[in-house]
DNA sequence: CAATTTTTTGACCGTTTGGACAAACGTTAA
DNA sequence: TTAACGTTTGTCCAAACGGTCAAAAAATTG
Protein backbone atom coordinates (compact mmCIF):
# COMPACT_ATOMS: atom_id res chain seq x y z
CA UNK A 1 0.00 0.00 0.00
CA UNK A 2 2.85 2.52 0.23
CA UNK A 3 5.41 2.96 -2.34
CA UNK A 4 8.49 1.29 -2.67
CA UNK A 5 10.36 3.44 -5.26
CA UNK A 6 8.34 5.38 -7.33
CA UNK A 7 8.66 4.70 -10.84
CA UNK A 8 9.51 7.89 -12.69
CA UNK A 9 7.20 8.02 -15.94
CA UNK A 10 7.00 10.16 -18.93
CA UNK A 11 4.10 12.06 -20.05
CA UNK A 12 2.90 9.13 -22.77
CA UNK A 13 3.20 6.57 -19.94
CA UNK A 14 1.16 9.03 -17.49
CA UNK A 15 -1.50 9.45 -20.56
CA UNK A 16 -1.38 5.63 -21.33
CA UNK A 17 -2.00 4.22 -18.04
CA UNK A 18 -4.24 6.30 -17.62
CA UNK A 19 -6.41 5.41 -20.80
CA UNK A 20 -6.03 2.12 -19.89
CA UNK A 21 -7.37 2.18 -16.63
CA UNK A 22 -10.05 3.51 -18.15
CA UNK A 23 -10.63 1.24 -20.71
CA UNK A 24 -10.14 -1.83 -17.84
CA UNK A 25 -12.73 -0.10 -15.27
CA UNK A 26 -15.32 -0.49 -18.19
CA UNK A 27 -14.73 -3.86 -19.18
CA UNK A 28 -13.96 -5.49 -15.57
CA UNK A 29 -16.95 -3.62 -14.09
CA UNK A 30 -19.17 -5.46 -16.56
CA UNK A 31 -17.56 -9.02 -16.62
CA UNK A 32 -15.45 -9.54 -13.28
CA UNK A 33 -12.06 -9.83 -13.29
CA UNK A 34 -12.27 -13.90 -14.47
CA UNK A 35 -14.26 -12.98 -16.98
CA UNK A 36 -12.36 -10.13 -18.63
CA UNK A 37 -9.88 -10.59 -21.10
CA UNK A 38 -6.74 -8.68 -21.59
CA UNK A 39 -7.34 -8.13 -25.31
CA UNK A 40 -11.05 -7.02 -24.55
CA UNK A 41 -8.94 -4.28 -21.78
CA UNK A 42 -7.10 -3.44 -24.95
CA UNK A 43 -9.43 -3.25 -27.59
CA UNK A 44 -11.38 -0.96 -25.45
CA UNK A 45 -8.64 1.20 -24.94
CA UNK A 46 -7.65 1.11 -28.67
CA UNK A 47 -4.36 -0.83 -28.19
CA UNK A 48 -2.88 -3.94 -29.03
CA UNK A 49 -2.31 -6.48 -26.34
CA UNK A 50 1.83 -6.56 -26.32
CA UNK A 51 1.06 -2.76 -26.02
CA UNK A 52 -0.79 -2.63 -23.42
CA UNK A 53 1.52 -5.12 -21.39
CA UNK A 54 3.94 -3.14 -21.76
CA UNK A 55 2.05 -0.07 -19.59
CA UNK A 56 0.88 -3.23 -16.94
CA UNK A 57 3.03 -5.82 -16.27
CA UNK A 58 -0.20 -8.12 -15.93
CA UNK A 59 -4.03 -8.17 -16.03
CA UNK A 60 -3.91 -8.49 -12.15
CA UNK A 61 -1.50 -5.37 -12.32
CA UNK A 62 -3.91 -3.40 -13.81
CA UNK A 63 -6.74 -4.20 -11.56
CA UNK A 64 -4.74 -3.39 -8.37
CA UNK A 65 -3.81 -0.33 -9.67
CA UNK A 66 -7.84 0.43 -10.34
CA UNK A 67 -8.74 -1.01 -6.72
CA UNK A 68 -6.04 1.43 -5.53
CA UNK A 69 -7.25 4.29 -6.91
CA UNK A 70 -10.45 3.57 -6.19
CA UNK A 71 -10.64 2.87 -2.65
CA UNK A 72 -9.53 6.45 -2.19
CA UNK A 73 -12.39 7.92 -3.57
CA UNK A 74 -14.75 5.31 -1.76
CA UNK A 75 -13.53 6.34 1.92
CA UNK A 76 -13.88 10.73 0.67
CA UNK A 77 -17.36 10.76 1.73
CA UNK A 78 -17.59 9.38 4.90
CA UNK A 79 -13.95 10.79 5.94
CA UNK A 80 -15.77 14.08 5.54
CA UNK A 81 -18.63 13.69 8.19
CA UNK A 82 -17.52 16.17 10.25
CA UNK A 83 -17.54 16.05 14.25
CA UNK A 84 -18.53 19.74 14.82
CA UNK A 85 -21.02 20.31 12.51
CA UNK A 86 -24.69 19.56 12.39
CA UNK A 87 -25.57 16.11 13.12
CA UNK A 88 -28.54 15.80 10.73
CA UNK A 89 -26.66 18.36 8.35
CA UNK A 90 -23.91 15.97 8.36
CA UNK A 91 -25.75 12.59 8.00
CA UNK A 92 -27.92 14.03 4.97
CA UNK A 93 -24.76 15.32 3.73
CA UNK A 94 -22.57 11.67 3.44
CA UNK A 95 -26.03 10.32 2.14
CA UNK A 96 -26.27 12.79 -0.42
CA UNK A 97 -22.71 12.30 -1.48
CA UNK A 98 -23.03 8.48 -0.93
CA UNK A 99 -26.00 8.79 -3.96
CA UNK A 100 -24.01 10.91 -6.15
CA UNK A 101 -21.66 8.31 -6.29
CA UNK A 102 -23.61 5.56 -6.65
CA UNK A 103 -25.18 7.85 -9.78
CA UNK A 104 -21.93 9.68 -11.49
CA UNK A 105 -19.54 6.22 -11.31
CA UNK A 106 -21.76 3.23 -10.90
CA UNK A 107 -18.73 1.40 -12.65
CA UNK A 108 -16.50 1.74 -9.79
CA UNK A 109 -18.97 0.70 -7.27
CA UNK A 110 -19.99 -2.66 -9.23
CA UNK A 111 -15.92 -2.85 -9.38
CA UNK A 112 -15.66 -2.71 -5.99
CA UNK A 113 -19.12 -4.72 -4.92
CA UNK A 114 -17.63 -7.80 -7.46
CA UNK A 115 -14.26 -7.47 -5.23
CA UNK A 116 -15.95 -7.93 -2.33
CA UNK A 117 -18.38 -10.48 -3.17
CA UNK A 118 -15.79 -12.65 -4.29
CA UNK A 119 -14.17 -12.24 -0.40
CA UNK A 120 -11.80 -9.28 -1.17
CA UNK A 121 -8.94 -11.08 -2.10
CA UNK A 122 -7.30 -8.10 -2.34
CA UNK A 123 -8.41 -5.58 -0.62
CA UNK A 124 -9.01 -7.44 2.55
CA UNK A 125 -5.96 -5.75 4.40
CA UNK A 126 -7.29 -2.28 3.76
CA UNK A 127 -10.74 -3.27 4.93
CA UNK A 128 -9.12 -4.87 8.17
CA UNK A 129 -7.23 -1.73 8.28
CA UNK A 130 -7.63 1.59 7.20
CA UNK A 131 -11.25 1.13 6.57
CA UNK A 132 -12.05 -0.60 10.22
CA UNK A 133 -10.07 2.55 11.57
CA UNK A 134 -12.05 4.96 10.10
CA UNK A 135 -15.46 3.31 10.65
CA UNK A 136 -14.44 2.95 14.49
CA UNK A 137 -13.37 6.82 14.45
CA UNK A 138 -17.01 7.82 12.85
CA UNK A 139 -18.65 5.38 15.02
CA UNK A 140 -17.71 7.36 17.90
CA UNK A 141 -19.04 10.37 16.82
CA UNK A 142 -22.50 9.28 15.81
CA UNK A 143 -22.37 7.39 18.76
CA UNK A 144 -21.35 11.07 20.91
CA UNK A 145 -24.04 12.56 19.21
CA UNK A 146 -26.80 9.98 19.38
CA UNK A 147 -25.96 10.41 23.35
CA UNK A 148 -26.59 14.18 23.31
CA UNK A 149 -30.05 13.20 22.05
CA UNK A 150 -29.14 15.03 18.67
CA UNK A 151 -29.66 12.19 16.56
CA UNK A 152 -31.81 9.43 17.18
CA UNK A 153 -30.24 6.52 18.97
CA UNK A 154 -29.25 3.21 17.10
CA UNK A 155 -26.11 1.04 16.84
CA UNK A 156 -23.93 3.09 14.90
CA UNK A 157 -21.98 0.55 12.67
CA UNK A 158 -25.42 -1.05 11.45
CA UNK A 159 -26.20 2.77 10.80
CA UNK A 160 -22.77 2.90 8.43
CA UNK A 161 -23.93 -0.01 6.84
CA UNK A 162 -27.25 0.38 6.32
CA UNK A 163 -26.34 4.33 4.65
CA UNK A 164 -23.72 1.89 2.39
CA UNK A 165 -26.38 -0.63 1.57
CA UNK A 166 -29.46 1.38 0.42
CA UNK A 167 -26.83 4.13 -1.49
CA UNK A 168 -24.60 1.09 -3.42
CA UNK A 169 -27.59 -0.77 -4.20
CA UNK A 170 -29.32 1.67 -6.88
CA UNK A 171 -25.59 1.57 -8.43
CA UNK A 172 -25.00 -2.30 -7.91
CA UNK A 173 -28.09 -3.35 -8.60
CA UNK A 174 -29.34 -0.99 -10.77
CA UNK A 175 -30.93 -3.17 -13.70
CA UNK A 176 -33.07 -4.24 -10.93
CA UNK A 177 -34.10 -1.17 -9.92
CA UNK A 178 -34.87 -0.09 -13.27
CA UNK A 179 -36.83 -3.12 -14.63
CA UNK A 180 -39.08 -2.98 -11.05
CA UNK A 181 -39.54 0.67 -11.10
CA UNK A 182 -40.56 0.19 -14.65
CA UNK A 183 -40.55 2.83 -17.81
CA UNK A 184 -42.39 5.35 -16.16
CA UNK A 185 -40.47 5.79 -12.93
CA UNK A 186 -37.49 4.16 -14.07
CA UNK A 187 -35.74 7.64 -15.59
CA UNK A 188 -33.18 9.89 -14.29
CA UNK A 189 -35.20 10.73 -11.64
CA UNK A 190 -35.18 7.77 -9.46
CA UNK A 191 -31.98 8.41 -7.99
CA UNK A 192 -33.55 11.63 -6.24
CA UNK A 193 -36.61 9.69 -5.35
CA UNK A 194 -34.20 7.20 -3.39
CA UNK A 195 -32.18 10.04 -1.94
CA UNK A 196 -35.33 11.96 -0.53
CA UNK A 197 -36.66 8.55 0.52
CA UNK A 198 -33.27 7.69 2.41
CA UNK A 199 -33.38 11.18 3.95
CA UNK A 200 -36.59 10.70 5.77
CA UNK A 201 -35.67 6.86 6.42
CA UNK A 202 -32.37 7.69 8.22
CA UNK A 203 -33.33 10.99 9.77
CA UNK A 204 -37.18 11.34 10.14
CA UNK B 1 -39.54 -20.70 -17.80
CA UNK B 2 -42.09 -23.28 -18.73
CA UNK B 3 -41.13 -27.17 -18.94
CA UNK B 4 -41.86 -28.39 -22.58
CA UNK B 5 -42.00 -31.81 -22.15
CA UNK B 6 -40.82 -32.90 -19.02
CA UNK B 7 -38.27 -35.27 -19.10
CA UNK B 8 -38.19 -38.78 -17.16
CA UNK B 9 -35.22 -39.22 -14.48
CA UNK B 10 -34.26 -42.22 -12.61
CA UNK B 11 -33.60 -42.02 -9.16
CA UNK B 12 -29.87 -41.82 -9.77
CA UNK B 13 -30.28 -39.26 -12.24
CA UNK B 14 -32.35 -36.84 -9.93
CA UNK B 15 -29.59 -37.72 -7.05
CA UNK B 16 -26.59 -36.64 -9.37
CA UNK B 17 -28.40 -33.36 -10.10
CA UNK B 18 -28.86 -32.40 -7.18
CA UNK B 19 -25.36 -33.04 -5.82
CA UNK B 20 -23.91 -31.70 -8.62
CA UNK B 21 -26.04 -28.00 -8.44
CA UNK B 22 -25.39 -28.11 -4.71
CA UNK B 23 -21.61 -28.47 -5.65
CA UNK B 24 -22.42 -25.70 -8.65
CA UNK B 25 -23.52 -23.19 -6.09
CA UNK B 26 -20.62 -23.31 -3.91
CA UNK B 27 -18.21 -22.91 -6.73
CA UNK B 28 -20.16 -20.44 -9.04
CA UNK B 29 -21.12 -18.22 -5.74
CA UNK B 30 -17.26 -17.95 -4.86
CA UNK B 31 -16.48 -17.95 -8.29
CA UNK B 32 -18.83 -16.09 -10.04
CA UNK B 33 -19.94 -17.75 -13.87
CA UNK B 34 -16.90 -17.07 -15.93
CA UNK B 35 -14.58 -17.55 -13.19
CA UNK B 36 -15.88 -21.03 -12.23
CA UNK B 37 -14.52 -23.89 -14.22
CA UNK B 38 -16.37 -27.14 -14.70
CA UNK B 39 -13.66 -29.42 -13.62
CA UNK B 40 -13.91 -27.34 -10.29
CA UNK B 41 -17.69 -28.05 -10.08
CA UNK B 42 -17.05 -31.71 -10.94
CA UNK B 43 -14.38 -31.77 -8.55
CA UNK B 44 -16.63 -30.37 -5.81
CA UNK B 45 -19.49 -32.82 -6.62
CA UNK B 46 -16.95 -36.13 -6.31
CA UNK B 47 -17.29 -36.82 -10.05
CA UNK B 48 -15.55 -36.20 -13.32
CA UNK B 49 -16.22 -33.95 -15.64
CA UNK B 50 -17.17 -35.85 -18.84
CA UNK B 51 -19.77 -37.47 -16.00
CA UNK B 52 -20.76 -34.05 -14.73
CA UNK B 53 -21.54 -33.57 -18.63
CA UNK B 54 -23.56 -36.57 -18.53
CA UNK B 55 -26.17 -34.88 -16.52
CA UNK B 56 -26.32 -31.33 -17.49
CA UNK B 57 -25.25 -30.93 -21.11
CA UNK B 58 -23.16 -27.70 -20.32
CA UNK B 59 -22.43 -25.47 -17.85
CA UNK B 60 -24.88 -22.27 -18.72
CA UNK B 61 -27.30 -25.52 -18.18
CA UNK B 62 -26.11 -26.42 -14.50
CA UNK B 63 -26.27 -22.53 -13.97
CA UNK B 64 -29.42 -21.34 -15.43
CA UNK B 65 -30.82 -24.93 -13.47
CA UNK B 66 -29.60 -23.15 -10.43
CA UNK B 67 -30.84 -19.71 -10.80
CA UNK B 68 -34.23 -20.84 -11.90
CA UNK B 69 -34.65 -22.83 -8.41
CA UNK B 70 -32.87 -20.23 -6.34
CA UNK B 71 -36.11 -17.84 -8.14
CA UNK B 72 -37.88 -19.39 -6.09
CA UNK B 73 -36.80 -19.23 -2.96
CA UNK B 74 -35.94 -15.56 -3.67
CA UNK B 75 -39.59 -14.22 -4.04
CA UNK B 76 -41.33 -16.31 -1.52
CA UNK B 77 -40.37 -14.29 1.92
CA UNK B 78 -42.39 -11.52 -0.21
CA UNK B 79 -45.47 -13.26 -1.65
CA UNK B 80 -46.17 -13.99 2.26
CA UNK B 81 -46.61 -10.28 3.59
CA UNK B 82 -50.20 -10.73 4.23
CA UNK B 83 -52.76 -7.55 3.24
CA UNK B 84 -55.21 -8.35 6.17
CA UNK B 85 -52.13 -8.66 8.58
CA UNK B 86 -51.12 -6.34 10.88
CA UNK B 87 -48.80 -3.74 9.02
CA UNK B 88 -46.05 -3.35 11.28
CA UNK B 89 -46.07 -7.29 12.11
CA UNK B 90 -46.02 -7.79 8.60
CA UNK B 91 -43.12 -5.66 7.89
CA UNK B 92 -41.27 -7.34 10.77
CA UNK B 93 -41.60 -10.93 9.61
CA UNK B 94 -40.54 -9.76 6.00
CA UNK B 95 -37.40 -8.78 7.76
CA UNK B 96 -36.98 -11.58 10.04
CA UNK B 97 -37.19 -13.88 6.93
CA UNK B 98 -34.86 -11.96 4.62
CA UNK B 99 -32.31 -11.55 7.48
CA UNK B 100 -32.51 -15.41 7.89
CA UNK B 101 -31.92 -15.79 4.47
CA UNK B 102 -28.70 -13.77 4.21
CA UNK B 103 -27.87 -15.97 7.13
CA UNK B 104 -28.72 -19.62 6.20
CA UNK B 105 -28.14 -19.27 2.42
CA UNK B 106 -25.57 -16.66 1.79
CA UNK B 107 -24.47 -18.59 -1.02
CA UNK B 108 -27.36 -17.99 -3.05
CA UNK B 109 -27.72 -14.59 -2.61
CA UNK B 110 -23.82 -14.60 -3.79
CA UNK B 111 -24.90 -15.87 -6.56
CA UNK B 112 -28.01 -13.93 -7.57
CA UNK B 113 -25.82 -10.54 -6.66
CA UNK B 114 -23.22 -11.70 -9.15
CA UNK B 115 -26.35 -12.15 -11.52
CA UNK B 116 -27.81 -8.82 -11.41
CA UNK B 117 -23.99 -7.01 -10.70
CA UNK B 118 -22.89 -8.45 -14.48
CA UNK B 119 -26.68 -6.80 -15.82
CA UNK B 120 -28.96 -9.87 -15.47
CA UNK B 121 -28.68 -11.68 -18.68
CA UNK B 122 -30.04 -14.53 -17.71
CA UNK B 123 -32.79 -13.85 -15.73
CA UNK B 124 -33.92 -9.85 -16.51
CA UNK B 125 -37.37 -11.66 -18.07
CA UNK B 126 -38.15 -12.38 -14.61
CA UNK B 127 -37.13 -9.08 -13.33
CA UNK B 128 -39.76 -7.39 -15.60
CA UNK B 129 -42.25 -9.98 -15.46
CA UNK B 130 -42.91 -12.10 -11.75
CA UNK B 131 -40.66 -10.00 -10.01
CA UNK B 132 -42.02 -6.43 -11.19
CA UNK B 133 -45.58 -7.68 -10.82
CA UNK B 134 -45.23 -9.21 -7.24
CA UNK B 135 -43.61 -5.50 -5.87
CA UNK B 136 -46.06 -3.91 -7.92
CA UNK B 137 -48.76 -5.54 -5.72
CA UNK B 138 -47.36 -5.52 -2.53
CA UNK B 139 -46.09 -1.63 -2.89
CA UNK B 140 -49.82 -0.96 -3.31
CA UNK B 141 -50.49 -3.27 -0.18
CA UNK B 142 -47.96 -1.15 1.92
CA UNK B 143 -49.08 2.23 0.02
CA UNK B 144 -52.76 1.58 1.57
CA UNK B 145 -51.47 0.71 4.92
CA UNK B 146 -49.75 4.57 4.74
CA UNK B 147 -52.95 5.86 3.58
CA UNK B 148 -54.72 4.47 6.25
CA UNK B 149 -52.07 5.69 8.79
CA UNK B 150 -51.43 2.35 10.13
CA UNK B 151 -47.48 2.67 8.28
CA UNK B 152 -45.18 5.70 8.35
CA UNK B 153 -45.40 7.32 5.17
CA UNK B 154 -42.73 6.88 2.31
CA UNK B 155 -42.25 5.71 -1.18
CA UNK B 156 -43.46 1.97 -0.94
CA UNK B 157 -41.27 1.00 -3.91
CA UNK B 158 -37.64 2.81 -2.57
CA UNK B 159 -39.25 1.20 0.71
CA UNK B 160 -38.87 -2.10 -0.36
CA UNK B 161 -35.49 -2.07 -1.89
CA UNK B 162 -34.19 -0.36 1.08
CA UNK B 163 -35.18 -3.73 3.23
CA UNK B 164 -33.87 -5.82 -0.09
CA UNK B 165 -30.62 -4.08 0.22
CA UNK B 166 -30.14 -3.78 3.80
CA UNK B 167 -30.19 -7.07 4.47
CA UNK B 168 -28.77 -9.29 1.77
CA UNK B 169 -25.42 -6.58 2.74
CA UNK B 170 -25.04 -9.01 5.20
CA UNK B 171 -24.49 -11.61 2.83
CA UNK B 172 -23.41 -10.13 -0.04
CA UNK B 173 -20.70 -7.72 2.11
CA UNK B 174 -19.76 -9.97 4.74
CA UNK B 175 -16.50 -10.03 4.82
CA UNK B 176 -16.31 -6.31 4.55
CA UNK B 177 -19.04 -6.40 7.75
CA UNK B 178 -16.76 -8.84 9.28
CA UNK B 179 -13.91 -7.09 9.35
CA UNK B 180 -14.97 -3.50 10.33
CA UNK B 181 -17.03 -5.15 13.34
CA UNK B 182 -13.59 -6.70 14.23
CA UNK B 183 -13.16 -10.17 15.88
CA UNK B 184 -15.08 -8.96 19.12
CA UNK B 185 -18.23 -8.39 17.63
CA UNK B 186 -18.30 -9.92 13.77
CA UNK B 187 -19.62 -13.07 15.92
CA UNK B 188 -22.95 -15.33 15.00
CA UNK B 189 -24.73 -12.31 17.35
CA UNK B 190 -23.95 -9.52 13.62
CA UNK B 191 -27.59 -11.30 12.45
CA UNK B 192 -29.33 -10.67 15.53
CA UNK B 193 -27.68 -6.93 16.19
CA UNK B 194 -28.13 -6.71 12.43
CA UNK B 195 -32.08 -7.44 12.44
CA UNK B 196 -33.31 -5.89 15.49
CA UNK B 197 -31.42 -2.59 14.17
CA UNK B 198 -33.80 -2.74 10.99
CA UNK B 199 -36.57 -3.31 12.51
CA UNK B 200 -35.91 0.07 14.20
CA UNK B 201 -35.15 1.53 11.07
CA UNK B 202 -38.05 0.62 9.37
CA UNK B 203 -40.77 0.39 11.92
CA UNK B 204 -39.65 3.04 14.92
C1' DC C 1 -28.52 -66.26 -16.56
C1' DA C 2 -28.19 -63.06 -20.75
C1' DA C 3 -29.77 -58.84 -22.87
C1' DT C 4 -30.38 -54.14 -22.46
C1' DT C 5 -29.97 -49.79 -20.68
C1' DT C 6 -27.77 -46.48 -17.76
C1' DT C 7 -23.64 -44.60 -15.84
C1' DT C 8 -18.65 -43.63 -15.76
C1' DT C 9 -14.24 -42.77 -17.61
C1' DG C 10 -9.79 -41.84 -20.31
C1' DA C 11 -8.33 -39.86 -24.26
C1' DC C 12 -8.87 -36.33 -27.21
C1' DC C 13 -9.96 -31.75 -29.81
C1' DG C 14 -10.42 -26.92 -31.06
C1' DT C 15 -10.42 -22.50 -29.00
C1' DT C 16 -9.29 -18.99 -25.79
C1' DT C 17 -6.35 -17.09 -22.64
C1' DG C 18 -2.33 -14.65 -20.25
C1' DG C 19 1.89 -13.55 -21.31
C1' DA C 20 6.86 -13.49 -23.68
C1' DC C 21 9.85 -11.79 -27.17
C1' DA C 22 12.45 -9.87 -30.68
C1' DA C 23 12.14 -7.01 -34.22
C1' DA C 24 10.52 -2.73 -36.03
C1' DC C 25 9.25 2.04 -35.56
C1' DG C 26 9.54 6.74 -33.90
C1' DT C 27 11.73 10.52 -31.54
C1' DT C 28 15.30 13.14 -29.74
C1' DA C 29 19.91 14.80 -28.99
C1' DA C 30 24.95 14.77 -29.62
C1' DT D 1 24.41 10.75 -39.14
C1' DT D 2 24.23 7.93 -35.55
C1' DA D 3 23.43 6.31 -31.03
C1' DA D 4 20.13 5.94 -27.44
C1' DC D 5 15.79 5.56 -25.77
C1' DG D 6 10.86 5.03 -25.65
C1' DT D 7 6.96 2.90 -28.06
C1' DT D 8 4.39 -0.45 -30.94
C1' DT D 9 3.35 -4.69 -33.16
C1' DG D 10 3.35 -9.60 -35.28
C1' DT D 11 4.30 -13.90 -33.88
C1' DC D 12 4.49 -17.40 -30.88
C1' DC D 13 3.70 -20.52 -26.74
C1' DA D 14 2.05 -23.30 -22.88
C1' DA D 15 -1.70 -23.80 -20.03
C1' DA D 16 -6.54 -23.81 -19.24
C1' DC D 17 -10.90 -24.28 -20.89
C1' DG D 18 -15.58 -26.17 -22.62
C1' DG D 19 -17.05 -29.90 -24.66
C1' DT D 20 -17.04 -34.64 -27.54
C1' DC D 21 -16.73 -39.55 -28.13
C1' DA D 22 -16.13 -44.34 -28.00
C1' DA D 23 -15.76 -47.78 -25.07
C1' DA D 24 -15.73 -49.86 -20.46
C1' DA D 25 -18.23 -50.68 -16.21
C1' DA D 26 -22.27 -50.98 -13.56
C1' DA D 27 -27.00 -51.39 -12.90
C1' DT D 28 -31.48 -52.90 -14.44
C1' DT D 29 -34.62 -55.87 -16.67
C1' DG D 30 -36.37 -59.98 -19.08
Amino acid sequence: MDNPAKPKRTRIQRERRELIQEAALEVFSQHGFRGSTIDQIAEAAGMSKPNLLYYFKSKEAIFVALIDRLMEAWLAPLREMDQDGDPATEIRSYIRRKMEMARDFPRESRLFANEILQGAPRVMPLLQGELKDLVDEKAKIIKEWMRQGRLKGADPYHFIFAIWATTQHYADFDVQVRAVLGPERGGEGRFEDAAAFLEKLFLG
